[in-house]
RNA sequence: GGGCCGGUAGCUCAGCCUGGAAGAGCGCUCGGCUUGCACCCGAGAGGCCCCGGGUUCAAAUCCCGGCCGGUCCA
């Protein structure tokens, strides 16, 4: 680290002095001559209580009063994005305040929408979740990131360190009221996301209040490597400026006041004593969680400080945790499904069901019954004023919260379960038995031990459990959150394509556009690219187009159409022709298969707004297909589908049809194309380009979209949903036909119902009750048979032949089914010392069935006799006792059995 | 996206390791006993052992592929 990276005017006209952390060793800037530590957690103590400030502010006013200073100071105030990063494909949640700014501004693709800017990011971060609550406020799941942010441009610069130093030390001096000789600036690094560079972080009485980044180099492998694009990166803790200026013994008492009586009243918690939770503020900054150690060290200094019992202590401040835990926890469910994640088993939703789930167990060690959606809608009322989508999608909150209740404690049974089945088994419960229990049955070991413990046995849990089962697991790779539609093209054509300029598309600028002519640009190996084309390529989920190209009066045909990454349209041919540069050709889509994926691309985009407004915000696209035969969406949603619900999406998708709707197309700024349509657009993925392409249904919908679409929803003609299943936990998958294609299902399934009427000697219109009469039927034939085939037992025991003790049955079996013919044997060898043989034909081979029933096999068995006649017929076999099997390789009579048996048993029978 | 667990009677599951006639409890039907909250006794019906391939004389069981569900991790 160079120290002159830290060195400012700033420090140095005002008096600073730098200084090393005699704990940690870290350099420092300060005013104050007596500080010998960088005054952040744990080097010192949270001693930030005794620190005077103006007032103290609830988060709403910290924002407010950090928003307005910026203001005042020449920053444009920017709305905050979802906590769900819908633009980013490499993030599920909204990590810090720059993830927004991420990939296209940090890389200098796209300008920010202003410069300098200030924003209050809500932010998720889950890492630390088992940590919340037991450090009193240090770690939270959810939280505002505010920040200032200036992009400097090489050209134009905006400030950089000297001015920001310098709004972080009047923000917290004049705004909030901090004396000036307690603010110390951290010398610090930061790392992320491919960037660094130096930071400072700004630390009051123990309590880090912010960082303020300075990036300026990229990470390569050779090392670091300054950008043109230096961002001033912010990020302050707007829940930590709350608690720091309220004096509260935890960060939950101010971040969650007005509610924060209430948990404890439903979850029926008294407030512990006053000293213990101050004692508590005080060791908390040096409580290290991973630590067992220190987890245990931290408990007793609270019980020898307060003068309470240990087990008390630990007891009540195990109570707290959860508490607190709570509080958290079912903000960030209520911020996570308010901007439309959707619980699952993977993705962003398992993110939310693994918040849930953590909740729950709070609950259950806290032995509530409380149900969990009591809790979150005091959290969507508490920020309703703050996060209005809380309140407008709090019908789908409540709704897939309890969902999640109900799944998790199915799942809890199902796992309790396995427990006493294992228990029953093995009487006691390994490591990998835990393992096991929660890698695969989802079960924590708390409550397995729980379980266990009712059942008196002792079960230990390893302190690290979790990270036991974490290095199981450990191959952390990249977030595939999409398909993208990647050229099927070989590397070296994609290389040679690039090299010419992006293909104008006719597509686009007429997506009715059948003929056209264009000029070669170049033509190999089969594969043709022209200055401007009207064959669609692959891509948005939906298929590329057919045709022919005339050149010099010869066609050819296209048989796929794929796009570069740098919009080059290459076309591939179906023989490999001789093309020189320069020729005009014309080319002719198959216009039929084109018409067709257009309506099911429109229909695709009607849908999804029929869908998005029957059962609310958070379904959103998770994949779509579009192709000639029919369209296929799939959406994120809580719930199966009830055929209601199906109905009337088909029904509202089929009055948008009718209503004849414009459908637009307009190339947007992306800055432009989010602040008018919100980033719903990014529905099908995001476009990594400057501009995008927006399709829009009139008062409908608005996609970022590139694929060819009618300019009118009257065009679709019709719709109908053909399927609609459950494709995972939380996604829902609707297939479906538009246009003409409706008129084919249509005459498909009446052919399906006239070819099955006919099978059934009946009308289409008399079918449900023929096919009723028919199963009744073959009920009822079904059991005469049985009752034929007591009868022809009875008629085989006439046919037995005595042999000593023994009686012998031998027949030619007419069923096919080896279930038949065992039914039967069943039957005969239920009368004691029978030995029954059946032969069945198998093509020109014969399978014998031996059977006997127990007595007879004292005598002799099954397979000795299997044995005995193999040696005489050949074949393989051999069973049990009392059933064997024979596969002999000739066609044998049932006569020549008879005798071979006759004469073998008689050896034995005595 | 990856790892792990599972799919057998209407329901809950055993059997699978080590291949040889498909099992239990609950529920259901019938009969007996009994006016008391999961009554008791007896008899009976009910199965494409998820699907497809392979190995084998023989597969619920072993192997491969798929589908579906659960779960953990990104």
């Amino acid at each position: 680290m160079d120290p002159s990276e830290y060195r400012l005017r700033f420090f140095h006209e005002n008096g600073f002095q730098r200084k090393k952390c005699k704990v940690g060793g870290e350099y420092f800037w300060t005013l104050n001559p007596d500080f010998d530590t960088c005054q952040d957690a744990p080097c010192v103590e949270y001693w930030f209580d005794e620190i005077k400030v103006k007032a103290p502010l609830s988060v709403e006013e910290s924002r407010s009063k950090f928003i307005d200073f910026f203001r005042r100071n020449g920053h444009t105030p920017v709305d905050p994005r979802p906590v769900v990063a819908r633009w980013r494909d490499d993030l599920y949640l909204t990590i810090a305040s720059i993830v927004v700014f991420q990939p296209h501004v940090t890389s200098g693709l796209v300008p920010p929408p202003a410069n300098p800017l200030v924003i209050s990011q809500p932010s998720i971060r889950l890492e630390d979740i088992d940590n919340v609550g037991l450090t009193v406020g240090r770690h939270l799941t959810t939280f505002e990131m505010a920040a200032h942010h200036a992009f400097n441009y090489p050209d134009s610069p905006v400030y950089w360190k000297e001015e920001t130093v310098e709004y972080a030390f009047r923000f917290f001096t004049e705004e909030i009221g901090i004396p000036p000789e307690l603010i110390v600036f951290k010398e610090s690094w930061w790392e992320g996301g491919g960037n660094a560079g130096p930071s400072f972080e700004v630390a009051v009485g123990g309590l880090e209040l912010a960082t303020l980044v300075f990036m300026k180099y990229r990470v390569t492998e050779d090392g670091y490597q300054e950008i043109p694009l230096k961002i001033v990166d912010t990020g302050y803790g707007i829940e930590r400026i709350a608690w720091f200026t309220q004096k509260t013994p935890t960060a939950f008492h101010a971040i969650y006041q007005g509610i924060y009586d209430e948990f404890r009243r439903k979850l029926d918690i008294e407030e512990p004593p006053r000293e213990l939770l101050w004692t508590a503020f005080r060791a908390a900054g040096r409580l290290d969680p991973e630590d067992p150690g220190s987890v245990k060290a931290y408990y007793e200094r609270l019980a020898r400080e307060s003068g309470l019992p240990r087990e008390e202590t630990r007891i009540v401040m195990e109570r707290e945790t959860s508490l607190y835990a709570l509080l958290d926890h079912t903000k960030t469910i209520a911020m996570m499904l308010g901007d439309g994640i959707v619980p699952s088993n993977t993705g962003e939703g398992y993110l939310a069901r693994l918040v849930i789930r953590r909740a729950m167990r709070h609950l259950l060690r806290l032995g509530s019954d409380i149900s969990l959606a009591e809790l979150v809608q005091l959290q969507i009322n508490r920020w309703a004023r703050s996060f209005p989508q809380l309140t407008r999608n709090s019908g789908y909150i409540i709704d897939a919260v309890q969902v999640e209740e109900e799944k998790y404690k199915e799942t809890l049974a199902r796992g309790e379960k396995i427990v006493l089945k294992t228990l029953k088994k093995k009487k006691s419960l390994t490591l990998d038995d835990l393992i096991v229990l929660y890698d695969s049955h989802g079960l924590p070991p708390e409550i397995v031990a729980e379980a266990a413990s009712k059942e008196g046995f002792k079960v230990e849990i390893p302190h690290n459990f979790y990270s036991i089962v974490a290095s199981k697991h450990q191959q952390p790779a990249r977030i595939a959150r999409r398909d993208h539609d990647v050229a099927k093209l070989p590397g070296h054509i994609v290389d040679w394509a690039n090299k010419f300029p992006a293909t104008k598309r006719i597509f686009h600028e007429n997506p009715y556009t059948k003929n056209f002519r264009g000029r070669v640009l170049g033509a190999r190996e089969g594969y043709l690219v022209l200055d401007a084309t009207a064959f669609y390529p692959l891509g948005g989920g939906q298929y590329y187009d057919t045709g022919i190209i005339r050149v010099n009066g010869e066609d050819v045909r296209v048989k796929e159409v794929y796009k570069t990454d740098l919009g080059v349209v290459v076309h591939v041919l179906e023989e490999n022709k001789d093309i020189k540069s320069g020729t005009i050709v014309e080319g002719e889509i198959d216009w039929e298969r084109r018409y067709k994926m257009m309506r099911h691309h429109t229909a695709t985009h009607v849908i999804l707004g029929a869908a998005r407004r029957v059962l609310g915000e958070h379904v959103w696209q998770a994949g779509a297909e579009k192709t000639v035969e029919k369209g296929r969406l799939d959406i994120t949603h809580h719930r199966s589908l009830s055929k209601e619900k199906i109905e009337e999406i088909e029904q509202l998708a089929n009055k948008v049809v009718d209503q004849r709707r414009k459908v637009s197309f307009k190339v947007l700024e992306r800055n432009d194309a989010e602040s008018l349509y919100g980033f719903k657009i990014y529905q099908g993925g995001v476009p990594k380009t400057k501009e995008i392409r927006i399709v829009e249904i009139e008062d409908w919908d608005a996609q970022a979209c590139f694929g060819t679409h009618l300019t009118n929803t009257g065009e679709i003609g019709a719709i109908k949903i053909i399927s609609a299943g459950k494709l995972a936990d939380g996604v829902i998958r609707l297939e479906y036909v538009a246009g003409t294609r409706v008129y084919e299902e249509a005459k498909r399934l009446a052919g399906i119902l006239e070819s099955a009427a006919e099978k059934a000697s009946s009308q289409p219109d008399e079918l449900p009750k023929r096919v009723e009469n028919l199963v009744s039927d073959n009920l009822r034939l079904r059991r005469t048979l049985a009752e034929y085939r007591k009868i022809y037992v009875e008629s085989l025991f006439k046919i037995a032949r005595k042999i000593g003790q023994l009686r012998l049955i031998v027949f030619q079996a007419l069923e096919e089914e080896t279930k038949d013919i065992q039914d039967i044997l069943r039957r005969l060898t239920s009368t004691p010392y029978t030995v029954a043989v059946a032969l069945s034909k198998a093509g020109d081979k014969a399978m014998l069935f031996v059977a006997l029933d127990k007595q007879a096999s004292t005598i002799v068995t099954a397979s000795e006799i299997v044995k005995s006649l193999s040696s005489k017929l050949g074949g393989k076999g051999g069973g049990s006792k009392t059933f064997a099997t024979l596969r002999v390789p000739v066609t044998v009579g049932v006569d020549e059995i008879w005798e071979l048996m006759e004469k073998g048993l008689s050896g034995n029978a005595g």
